[in-house]
RNA sequence: GGGAUCUUAGCUCAGCUGGGAGAGCAUCUGCCUUACAAGCAGAGGGUCAUAGGUUCGAGCCCUAUAGGUCCCACCA
C-alpha cells in the first residue's frame, strides 16, 4: 500500500492512468454469457464532426453512472458505443474546408468527394471518440460501430428493399421543403421556423372579362408576404360561403407578367376572417396551395431553380435571385397600378436547422416514408407502459407528434451517405429497388441501369441504431442476448428526429420494443441561462472543465441537483463543489491511510477483519447503521432514475455524517493506543464505511473512487467490478442510532451556547450530563471520550440529578437530559435567562402544533396511526424539555 | 392558435407516493483543533408567484390569474 498521498487530490495524476488499466483489463468488454441478466444501452452515436459539449458531457454520464451501477450489481453491462456518419452536418463541413481551398464538390466529382469524406471521417471520428474516455466512459469499445459501416450499410439496404416491398417506402412527387444553399430536401423535422419581420404586399389581379379582354375597372385584391411566387400561381381561392364573391367563382383572372389565366376556384381552406378572403394559390410552392391544386386539379408550376433563382417558368424574372425578384415584381407592379399597399407583418419564416437559410417549399420527386399504419405500434408501445418515458410529460410531447405525423421525406441530394438502393433501367426508365443492382432490366431486358444519386436522410441509419449496432439483420447471439435495450438516455430535442424513429423501426424490423425506458435530460446552459452556442460564444468546454478540475468534478456537477428532463446552469462556483468533495473524500481516505500507518499491526490484520471479529462501539454501530439506510435508499433512488437525489444523500453522508461526525468522533479512541481493541473496531469500521461509501460513489466519481479503493484494500484489482452494497439485518443498530443522535444533539447545543457566550474554543470547561434516564447516562457514559471532545469538555460528570452543580451553570436542555456547563467567572445571568426564554418560546410553538394536532378528533381518527404516534411522542418530548427550562428559568430568577 | 413547463433563502436549484421547508454558492461570527483553509464550528435569511378549492393536513392535488421559458402548428 502507498501512503504517501498528496494533501490535495490531483486529478491529473490518476485519472488516465486508471481509464488504461480499466480498458487494458477489459472490464468495459461484455459478452452473452446465459448466466448473467443483461443490461444495455446503446450510445446515441455523437456525429464524427462533432467535439465533446456539455450536451455529450451531460448524456454521457448518466449513461456511464447507469452502466457502472449495473456491472456492480452483477448485470452483464454493455454499453454499446459508436460514431454517427451525420451526412448532411459533415457533406457541409466539408464543403467548406473545400472551399478554402477553392475546390467545388463538384470539381472532385462523386468519388472523390466520398474519398475526401472517408478521410475526414479517419480523421475526426476518433476524437470525440478520445474525449469520451476522457470523462470515463465505460463503453465496450471493441464494440466501436459507425452508421455507415459495412453492417449498417447492409441494415439500412435490407429495410429500405423490405419497406419497399412492403409499399411502405415510395417515390413520389410531394410538396418538401428545399434548403437552396445546401441544395437538399430537408424534412419537416429539420425546420425550424423563426419569427422574422416581413411585408404583406397588397397586390390585386385584372378579371379576364366574357369576351376575353382585360378589364381595367375590375381586380380582386389579397395580399401575400412572398409576391415573388406569383410567377407560380395558377388560380386564386375563395370560400365557397363567402357572400361577397359568389358570383365571382368560376370566373378568370389575367396573372400579370406572365400573362396565364387563372380560374378563381372555391376551396373551404380559405378563412373569409383574414385579410380580403382572397387566396393566392401557388400549388408547387406552399403546402396548403399544394393541397388545394391537387383539390382542384391545378398544374404545379415550379419557378425556382435549386439555387432558388427563378427558373425560365418566370418569364423576364428568370435569372435572378428569389430576393431580387421579389423587389423587382413589387416595383414593377407598383408601376402598372397592381399594388394596393405594403404592410408591415411580423411572421415566421421556415429556416434550416443546419445553415439556417430561409427553406423554400417545393414540388419536387421524393423518396417517402409510409408513416399511418408504421406509426401505431410505436403510439401503443407508450400508451400501454411497454415503453417509459421519463419524465412522464415527454409522452405529451411524443403523442402531439405521433398524431399529427405526415409521410416522412427521406431522400437528400447530398453524396455523403447511404444512397438509396434503387436503379433505374435507362432504356425503359424502370424502377428496380434491390440490395444489389440488378444484371438485367426485368422490363426490358436490357442491362443498362444507373443508381438513384441521393442519399438517405442521416436518421435514417440512426433509427436502426440499437439492433443493426448488434448485428442485425443476421440474427446473432449478441442480437439476441442484448436487444432489446434497457435504457435510452437521450435529450428532449431529439425525441421527434430519433427516438420516434427507433421505436417504430424496432416494432417493424424486430417485432419488439428497442428499448424499455427512455431517460430524458435537459440543455446545459450557461451562467446566465442562455442555451450554449457556437455563435453566442459562450460554450463552456468540457475538456477544459477536466484539465482544472478533474473528469469526477465535472460529472458530479453535472449530475447533482437536477431532475431529468430539466434544464440546468452550468458555472464554475458549482464546479469548484464538485472538486471540493472530490478533495474531501481524498482526505478522508488519507486521515485513514496515515492511521493504518501508525498501527502496522491492525493494518496488517484488517483486510481480513469482518464485523463479528471486532468489538463495536455505540458510535460504530450508529455509522453502520446510517451507511445501511444510505445504501437502501441511494439504491432506491437509481433504480428510480432519480440520479440527483441518489447521489446528494452519498454526498451528505460521507462529508457530513462520516467526515464531520464519524472521523471526529473515533479520533480520541485512534490516538489511544493503549486500548488496541477500540482502534481496530474504529480502523475497520472507518474503512467498510468508506469502502461501502466509495462504491456508492463510484458510478458518479469513477476515478477518485477508485484511486481511493485500491489503497485501501489489496484483495479487489478495482471498484468497478466489485459487489453493489446490499442493506444488511446486522448493520442496522436502531439503539445506537438514537444514543448517537442524543450526543450529536448535546455536542451542538453545547457548541451553540459556547458560540453565543463568545468562550474561546481553546478553553474546556466541566460537562454535567443529568439524567433520571439510565439508558440516556450510559449512551454518554459509553461515548465519554469523544463527547469531551468534541463539547469542548474538561471533564464529565454523569448523573441522575443536579446536585452540587453550580447555580449559574448554563444549562441545555435535549430530549430525556439536561447538560450543564458551569463557566465560573464568565456568567451571565440576564444572557441566560434571554437565551432560555428564547428556547422556551421555541418548545412551546412546538408543542402548540403538536397538542393542535392531538386534539383535532379528526386527525386523530383519519391520520394514520403511525403519524399519530408520532406526533405523541414529539409532544411528550417538548414537553419534558419545556419543564426543564420553566425550571431552569425559575431557579435562575431567584 | 394548441400544448408542456417553471415561479421555493441574496444567486443557482433539489424537494421521489400530500404528514413539522433543504443543499451548494454568497453573507455574518469565531477557529492554522496533528485528514482536509478546496477546511472546521456557529449564525442569519423563505406568507414555497397570486387568489380560490379539495383534505384532518397542501410547496406537492384541482381551478383561475399574472409573469418567464420551451415545443408544435403556420392565416395566405
Amino acid at each position: 500500500m502507498s501512503r504517501e498521498l498528496a494533501k490535495t487530490y490531483d486529478p491529473k495524476d490518476i485519472e488516465d492512468r486508471l481509464y488504461k488499466k480499466w480498458e487494458d483489463n477489459k472490464y468495459f468488454h461484455a459478452e452473452p454469457d446465459p448466466k448473467k441478466t443483461p443490461f444495455t444501452i446503446v450510445i446515441p452515436p455523437p456525429n464524427i464532426t462533432g467535439q465533446l459539449h456539455m450536451g455529450h458531457a451531460l448524456d454521457n454520464t448518466m449513461q456511464d453512472i447507469l452502466i457502472r451501477y449495473k456491472r456492480m450489481q452483477g448485470y452483464n453491462a454493455l454499453w454499446q458505443p459508436g460514431t454517427d456518419h451525420a451526412s448532411i452536418a459533415t457533406e457541409v463541413r466539408i464543403i467548406e474546408t473545400l472551399k478554402q481551398q477553392g475546390i467545388s464538390k463538384e470539381d472532385l466529382g462523386r468519388e472523390g468527394f466520398l474519398k475526401r469524406a472517408w478521410e475526414w471521417k479517419e480523421e475526426y471520428g476518433g476524437r470525440i471518440i478520445s474525449q469520451l474516455k476522457k470523462m470515463g466512459s465505460s463503453c465496450d469499445w471493441d464494440r466501436e460501430r459507425f452508421t455507415m459501416d459495412e453492417g449498417c450499410n447492409r441494415a439500412v439496404t435490407e429495410v429500405f428493399v423490405k419497406m419497399h416491398e412492403k409499399g411502405w417506402i415510395y417515390k413520389g412527387s410531394r410538396i418538401i421543403n428545399w434548403c437552396p444553399v445546401c441544395n437538399t430536401s430537408i424534412s419537416d423535422a429539420e425546420v425550424e421556423y423563426e419569427e422574422q419581420a416581413g411585408h404583406f404586399w397588397h397586390i390585386k389581379y385584372p378579371f379576364i372579362e366574357n369576351d376575353g379582354s382585360v378589364s381595367k375597372t375590375d381586380f380582386i385584391e389579397f395580399a401575400t408576404t412572398r409576391p415573388e411566387t406569383m410567377l407560380g400561381d395558377t388560380a386564386v381561392a375563395v370560400n365557397p360561403n363567402d357572400e361577397r364573391y359568389k358570383d365571382i367563382i368560376g370566373r378568370k383572372l389575367l396573372l400579370p407578367f406572365i400573362n396565364r389565366e387563372l380560374p378563381i376556384v372555391a376551396d373551404e381552406y380559405v378563412d373569409m376572417e383574414f385579410g380580403t378572403g382572397v387566396v393566392k394559390i401557388t400549388p408547387a410552392h406552399d403546402p396548403n396551395d399544394f393541397e388545394v391544386g391537387k383539390r382542384h386539379n391545378l398544374p404545379e408550376i415550379n419557378i425556382l431553380n435549386d439555387d432558388a433563382t427563378i427558373n425560365e417558368n418566370g418569364g423576364k424574372f428568370a435569372g435572378m435571385d428569389r430576393y431580387e425578384a421579389r423587389r423587382q415584381i413589387v416595383k414593377e407592379l407598383e408601376e402598372m397600378g397592381l399594388l394596393v399597399g405594403i404592410e408591415d407583418h411580423v411572421h415566421n419564416v421556415g429556416t434550416h436547422d443546419r445553415c439556417g437559410t430561409t427553406i423554400e417549399p417545393m414540388v419536387k420527386k421524393q423518396w417517402f416514408v409510409k408513416m399511418d399504419e408504421l406509426i401505431k405500434p410505436a403510439v401503443k408501445a407508450v400508451k400501454e407502459g411497454e415503453i417509459r418515458l421519463i419524465p412522464k410529460r415527454m409522452e405529451k410531447t411524443y403523442f402531439n407528434w405521433t398524431d399529427n405525423i405526415r409521410d416522412w421525406c427521406i431522400s437528400r441530394q447530398l453524396w455523403w451517405g447511404h444512397r438509396i438502393p434503387a436503379y433505374y433501367c435507362r432504356d425503359c426508365g424502370e424502377i428496380v429497388v434491390a440490395k444489389e443492382m440488378p444484371a438485367v432490366c426485368p422490363k426490358c431486358g436490357k442491362s443498362h441501369f444507373e443508381q438513384d444519386p441521393d442519399t438517405l436522410d442521416t436518421w435514417f441509419s440512426s433509427a436502426l441504431w440499437p439492433f443493426s449496432t448488434l448485428g442485425w439483420p443476421d440474427r446473432t447471439e449478441d442480437l439476441k442476448y442484448f436487444y432489446p435495450t434497457d435504457v435510452l438516455v437521450t435529450g428532449y430535442d431529439i425525441i421527434f428526429f430519433w427516438v420516434i424513429r427507433m421505436i417504430f423501426s424496432g416494432y417493424e424490423q424486430m417485432g419488439e420494443r428497442p428499448f424499455k425506458t427512455v431517460l430524458f435530460h435537459g440543455l446545459v446552459r450557461d451562467a446566465q441561462g442562455r442555451k450554449m452556442s457556437k455563435s453566442l460564444g459562450n460554450g463552456i468546454d468540457p475538456l477544459e472543465i477536466i484539465e482544472n478540475y478533474g473528469a469526477d468534478a465535472l460529472r458530479l456537477t453535472l449530475i447533482t441537483g437536477n431532475a431529468p428532463g430539466n434544464d440546468m446552469r452550468f458555472y464554475n462556483e458549482r464546479v469548484e463543489a464538485s472538486r471540493n468533495f472530490a478533495n474531501k473524500i481524498w482526505n478522508a481516505s488519507r486521515f485513514l491511510l496515515m492511521n493504518l500507518d501508525q498501527n502496522p499491526e491492525i493494518a496488517s490484520k484488517i483486510e481480513d477483519l469482518t464485523q463479528i471479529d471486532v468489538k463495536l462501539e455505540p458510535v460504530d454501530k450508529w455509522i453502520l447503521s446510517k451507511l445501511n439506510t444510505l445504501i437502501r435508499e441511494a439504491t432506491e433512488n437509481m433504480d428510480a432514475f432519480e440520479l440527483g437525489i441518489a447521489v446528494q444523500k452519498v454526498y451528505d453522508f460521507i462529508w457530513d455524517e462520516f467526515c464531520d461526525w464519524y472521523i471526529e468522533m473515533v479520533k480520541p479512541r485512534l490516538y489511544n493506543s493503549d486500548d488496541a481493541a477500540s482502534q481496530t473496531a474504529a480502523l475497520y469500521t472507518a474503512r467498510a464505511v468508506l469502502l461501502d461509501s466509495l462504491k456508492l460513489l463510484h458510478p458518479y466519481m469513477p476515478f477518485v473512487t477508485e484511486e481511493i479503493f485500491c489503497n485501501l484494500q489489496t484483495k479487489e484489482e478495482s471498484i468497478m467490478i466489485s459487489d453493489w452494497p446490499v442493506w444488511k439485518e446486522d448493520r442496522a443498530f436502531s439503539k445506537e442510532e438514537n444514543a448517537i443522535g442524543l450526543i450529536k444533539d448535546a455536542v451542538r447545543g453545547i457548541r451553540a451556547v459556547r458560540k453565543e457566550m463568545n468562550v474561546a474554543p481553546s478553553r474546556k470547561a466541566s460537562v454535567f450530563v443529568v439524567s433520571e434516564d439510565e439508558e440516556v447516562r450510559s449512551a454518554f457514559t459509553d461515548g465519554r471520550l469523544f463527547f469531551m471532545s468534541l463539547a469542548g469538555a474538561s471533564e464529565l460528570t454523569v448523573k441522575n440529578d443536579k446536585e452540587g452543580i453550580a447555580d449559574d451553570a448554563v444549562s441545555v436542555m435535549i430530549h430525556n437530559a439536561t447538560l450543564y456547563i458551569p463557566f465560573a467567572e464568565l456568567v451571565d445571568i440576564e444572557a441566560e435567562i434571554r437565551r432560555l426564554s428564547d428556547e422556551k418560546e421555541r418548545l412551546q410553538a412546538e408543542i402548540r402544533r403538536a397538542d393542535g394536532m392531538l386534539k383535532n378528533e379528526r386527525f386523530v381518527s383519519k391520520a394514520p396511526a403511525e403519524k399519530v404516534e408520532e406526533e405523541k411522542a414529539k409532544l411528550k418530548k417538548y414537553t419534558g424539555m419545556l419543564d426543564e427550562v420553566e425550571k431552569r428559568l425559575s431557579e435562575l430568577r431567584k
